[in-house]
DNA sequence: ATAGTCCCTGCAGTAACTACAGGGTCAAGA
DNA sequence: TCTTGACCCTGTAGTTACTGCAGGGACTAT
């Protein structure tokens, strides 16, 4: 029934040190245990732990995903700091889908490009540089 | 004329210590020096800087900045193996804003809800959880 | 010429993992 | 039953990607 430190590492391709790791510093609960001192997860810590690696994976430090499992824990915050957070958050989040765009765009180039013979003109790195975005 | 190495630093948010660890670990060229032994940069290197930055902050490790610098640097470079490359980071890319997407969604309905006093139901760790995307 | 702001090298410290070492738990098979 | 293998435990040391000094030189403005 309950999930075992294994199960969620397989789940969400974490290391079981790493989730070990975040229990530790306190972005996981300190879970339940079985009577052999196995750690004993449900499907809330499941869901919990694969935020905390999808919004890693996306360039959010451990601060900021603390930030917004926050929002989620304190149902009875004060309204004024969630929104100022959220909308931090959410302007953080806009500018890295803009610039995932733009790499889209110049990967999907340099593909076309590839189809006949070598890259003539490359421009993977002019997607990012400094004029871009912004 | 040149650029000084704070001039890049303030142009793209990098620590001078950054920039040297880059120059030191092969992701930057070593650069020209003045008399006085200070780095002179052009423009090629602070475009250079400025998309290793953002795809780090991205999300992608130095490891995999490295091998998307590779595809430019590489101009004569076999066109198969940068089309496998270029594919991968393309897939990467695609779910990366698949997820930021997701997440954009939450953020804002976050700060709607807020509007009228207390968030009642916060799905904000399900817009990146184990059954999202994909 | 001297104060302030930059730059240099080299090395130690931090964040976020990651990899053992040394040992316990548990299901399956001889 | 017992033992083999795959898993789990705690604790600690190492790695990646920076970041922050220390100690000293270069340049600019008063």
């Amino acid at each position: 029934m309950a999930l075992t430190i294994g199960d969620l590492s397989k789940a969400t391709a974490t290391k079981v040190e790493t989730v070990r790791y975040y229990e530790r510093i306190g972005l996981l609960p300190k879970p339940a245990r079985t009577q052999g001192n196995y750690r004993a997860y449900g499907q809330a810590e499941l869901g919990r732990l694969s935020f905390i690696r999808r919004a890693r994976d996306l360039g959010f430090s451990l601060d900021q995903v603390r930030a917004m499992l926050g929002l989620s824990d304190d149902q009875a915050c004060d309204c004024a700091g969630i929104d100022r957070i959220a909308r931090e958050h959410l302007q953080e989040v806009e500018r890295k889908i803009a610039d995932l765009t733009a790499l889209r765009r110049e990967l999907t180039a340099v593909i076309q490009s590839c189809d006949g013979g070598t890259i003539a003109d490359c421009r993977i790195i002019e997607a990012l540089g400094p004029s871009a975005g912004i």
